[in-house]
DNA sequence: CCGTAAATGTCGTCG
DNA sequence: CGACGACGTTTACGG
């Protein structure tokens, strides 16, 4: 049983309890992906008792949220120290798509100079912001996949930045993988530029050893 | 090593691994939530090989993205099968607030009338749509934690409403039973009124044998 | 610690 | 199957 952000309630079945060195406690069912049926985040603690009989397990987080574990049956119990992790390593990722673009602004428009990556707002920062030859700036929002809510984000930069008369007028350019229809619509109602821009060309682009010249 | 919607690559380590009945794995560390490592969901198929000397698994998904773990040594290996599993009953969440809302819209303001739940739109459905006393409508958002999108979100519906001679003019309420600041902020800026709601006043409203008459 | 944005998000629902 | 929004989102990164 779960209680603290809502209420949750699992009947009793077989399930793989999985209790961590951190006091974290997964509880997973034979199906579905990596998120588990119930479960404790850490920084929690684990405490252990037998009630009415049967073993129990209570998991409590600061935020005074509780897990409460019954066990009825023990099908297996496994216990071994995993040490620290050396943890995973990503490529593809949107910052090094902003990272390649912002060495690649061709891909996105002609003329345009980069002033800064990670452009800093009250609002939060601005991927890339650029000048445009002809004048005037140009905010860039980057995503792996381009929906809804990455046009309403630099909607939201947009309008604060063309109160800046040292930036005004800012146009601004939606550069993604992949554009959803509905982001795209939604864009182009809003004047905003939407570009495909491909991971894998620009990786090619940055690479030394295929460069021509 | 993961290769599909991103690259990623693990170090060699003492891990967890979870084979699922549905072809799922997970490689869980010692610590952090609830999120693996690494992974593949459903729908995938597992093959298993030996690879120069080493023990190998290769698992894909319909979109040909492929997860490859080489195991090293093994301390324990133990196996069981779960059946079907009952399932999380959950308690508390947005579409409970929605409902015990429609129901008790005194909690939102005075005078008004439900017109439909999930009033549906070009756009997507409104939460509650309603008619006020004072003529015209008001377009209801109901969040669980009241965050930015949510706003931006009602904002997109009443633009979109107040184009319908039959509904304008249409104001905004926005309920949660948590209002971030910024959130109130940008609600204020736009005219939309902010409603924190209490679930549990709301079910104890709600519950009959709590009823007065 | 709060606030914002990204995510191999996952998960449900509805067309 | 795609689109869209909710999620006990989790996770990473700033200030």
């Amino acid at each position: 049983m779960y209680s603290g952000r809502l209420a949750a309630e699992l009947p009793r079945a077989a399930r793989v309890l999985m209790f961590k060195a951190d006091g974290s406690v997964l509880i997973h069912s034979d199906g579905g992906s990596y998120k588990p049926l119930n479960w404790m985040s850490p920084p929690c603690s684990v405490s252990e008792s037998t009630v009415e009989g049967e073993l129990t397990f209570e998991v409590v987080n600061r935020g005074g949220e509780l897990l409460t574990i019954t066990v009825h049956e023990i099908h297996a119990d496994y216990k071994h120290a995993l040490g620290v992790d050396p943890g995973l390593i990503k490529d593809g990722v949107e910052s090094h798509l902003q990272k390649l673009l912002a060495e690649n602004l061709d891909a996105l428009g002609d003329g345009l100079t980069l002033v800064r990556r990670e452009y800093p707002t009250a609002i939060g920062p601005v991927d890339l912001l650029c000048k445009a030859a002809a004048g005037g700036s140009v905010a860039i929002e980057i995503k792996r996949r381009g929906e809804i809510d990455g046009v309403e984000q630099l909607t939201r930069y947009l309008e604060l930045l063309n109160r800046d008369p040292l930036l005004a007028p800012v146009s601004g350019i939606y550069a993604a993988q992949e554009i959803r229809p509905q982001a795209k619509t939604l864009a182009q109602d809003r004047g905003i530029t939407c570009v495909r821009v491909d991971y894998e060309v620009l990786k090619g682009l940055d690479d030394p050893s295929l460069r021509l010249f």
